[in-house]
DNA sequence: GTGAAACCTGAGTCAATGTTCAAGTTTGTA
DNA sequence: TACAAACTTGAACATTGACTCAGGTTTCAC
């Protein structure tokens, strides 16, 4: 479900020339207006969702949401503008479910397995809108970086604090970002939207581990004997 | 550059009735005919690569080509078919580069910084080809699973086979595969296209001592002390 | 050299769809 | 209730670009 008052632009601060006066604001006024543009807000989703942008037709999205086809444009610029509407929510969204789900983490290794639990969650319950990001890289490529490099920002410093605690290994911390990152998306797409049927929390305890300890086999355990071979 | 014996598919061991007796086979007899492939092929790298699949247009790939909009079709069935071609094409040729550069690591660990260089490096060299294979995504979803399926499948072996060794620690290795091709993915994406300026080694190894320890501090050299603070 | 197959050409066809708009309906306020 | 603003409607417009095709040119085996 998407909430409406994503789809108005950050309020900014009392101009002293109201832009309405030249391009009409198109924010409702009335109730009603407010339940269609909820409506056509996931109708969108819906439609970018399933059919990607170019094959999603404004008509599609109307019909979804029991509207006539002129209505659209009583809310949005153009098709290109909900899609960045959308993205946008998006990345709000992903935030705040991170966060939320983060937040009682007690060290930074704790927090990463809960972070990427959380992650494959959220595209599982979120697929539309999880796909809509990922083709936004295509179609509306500065809010494509412009969602990730909030991300990879956040996630940096929330590395470096880590690392100035004793918590983590100092390092690289934005290359390792950037890393981390892209292990949680790639995860999210091929176990939470390809294939949903592992346990979210089975695949982020497998990967944290990952995260944790790297590959590197644990000092004085090392095994050069036969660990080989399938059991008999 | 397109090696133009990719555009035909992989041959079907003598069929007993010839698919071309019913849908014409576009491969070319002459020498002439394999120049014009061969640029066709190129020019539609450039264009897809340039102005993504949708703004790409026929007209534009045989404009680059030098060729009239008719001979395309001389070559290929549609739109989607050559970018299939494409995708099938770069998932070869980055296997091949991978490979190449990894043969020679003595061990696993040092395989993962080699091929996370190779694949920064890959990017770089080959941003047309790199944006195809994302955008087949939203494109040719099939093909683009296929790519990634090749890539998780033989990877997660290596890590079985490093395993079995005792050359890395055994552990989920599916989870794990997809987890190292997503960041890959991603630094290939923002060390490779978005920002090539840093060497692609100083990235590989910075990244490569994550994949090797993880993020947890050396046992023993615990650091709870003040190693935190700006220089002064 | 010759002729048939291969190749090239580009104007034209055709379907799809983003966007506009003038006319009608509903809402909320005074 | 009255009326202006807000909202809705869907036919029509305009553009775009994938794909076809009939006719011309080049290649190459013989």
């Amino acid at each position: 479900m998407i909430d409406a008052s994503d789809a108005s632009l950050p309020p900014a601060a009392e101009p002293v020339v109201s832009v309405e006066a030249i391009q009409p604001d198109k924010t409702p006024r009335t109730e009603r207006g407010k339940r269609t543009l909820r409506r056509l807000l996931d109708a969108a989703a819906a439609e970018f969702g399933e059919r990607g942008y170019h094959e999603a037709s404004i008509s599609g999205i109307t019909q979804r949401a029991g509207a006539a086809l002129g209505t659209f444009y009583t809310y949005f610029d153009s098709k290109e503008q909900v899609f960045r509407a959308l993205v946008d929510h998006m990345g709000r969204l992903t935030r705040q479910w991170i966060a939320d789900r983060v937040a009682a983490a007690p060290d930074r290794i704790t927090a990463e397995r809960l972070g990427l639990e959380a992650f494959i969650t959220f595209a599982r319950s979120h697929k539309d809108l999880y796909r809509i990001v990922m083709e936004a890289q295509f179609v509306a490529e500065d809010a494509y970086r412009a969602y990730y490099r909030v991300f990879a920002e956040a996630y940096r410093r929330n590395l470096a604090l880590a690392g100035s605690r004793g918590e983590i290994r100092p390092g690289a911390d934005e290359e390792r970002a950037w890393a981390l990152i892209g292990m949680s998306v790639f995860l999210g797409l091929r176990y939470g939207i390809w294939d949903d049927s592992r346990p979210a929390a089975e695949v982020a305890a497998a990967v944290a581990d990952l995260i944790a300890h790297g590959l590197t086999p644990a000092m004085g355990a090392a095994q050069t004997g036969p660990a080989t071979g399938p059991k008999p």
